[in-house]
DNA sequence: CCCTGATTCGC
DNA sequence: GCGAATCAGG
């Protein structure tokens, strides 16, 4: 799509008008808000009033092209190892308030443990709130990635099918 | 993770 | 000139 007279007015006026890029990208259609951006720019109409902050960078910052670049790994020490404390596994308690995740209802931030068997079509998920970066919520994450020591004489038959589907779990990944 | 504008630079 | 990729933030 090219920059018509009439798309560029148009640009104009929803900038003026306040419109973020990428809301006028969406009006104007055929373009991405960084083609708006990029147009705004070039036209010399930048910074209005400017909205939220300033957002002032001082430091251009180096932008490595993929372009003949070696992609060279950028770790940092500042990249925190995050304490990993050997906590003792609580119990499982797979059941937040009677209901159950889907896998259609399963959000990010939802506990992915599996429940049920996949098999007899009841499976499910636990769906308890899941810390971000973390599949499962704080029981099951600690029963996921630590070994139970002691397991009760005699477990329930849904423990049984948690223990299962954890050694599973453990087996595989 | 959604969003914002800013910048660089291969095309 | 164009805009994707990437950045620094909210």
């Amino acid at each position: 799509m090219a920059w018509t007279d009439e798309r560029v007015e148009m640009l104009k006026k929803l900038w003026a008008d306040g419109l973020s890029a990428s809301q006028i990208a969406k009006q104007l259609g055929g373009v991405t808000r960084n083609a708006v951006i990029g147009k705004v720019h070039r036209l010399g109409l930048s910074g209005r009033a400017t909205p939220s902050r300033p957002v002032r960078r001082p430091t251009p910052t180096p932008r490595p092209r993929p372009t003949a670049q070696p992609a060279k790994p950028r770790v940092t020490a500042e990249t925190a190892p995050a304490t990993r404390e050997p906590v003792k596994a609580p119990e499982p308690e797979p059941l937040p308030n009677g209901e159950f995740a889907t896998v259609l209802t399963l959000k990010d931030s939802m506990c992915k443990w599996p429940i049920g068997d996949p098999a007899t079509g009841d499976f499910r998920f636990c769906g308890r709130k899941s810390d971000p970066g973390n599949a499962y919520c704080d029981a099951h994450a600690k029963m996921a990635y630590q070994p139970q020591q002691k397991r009760r004489r005699k477990t329930s038959d849904a423990a049984a099918v948690l223990d299962s589907l954890a050694a599973t779990r453990r087996l595989n990944f």
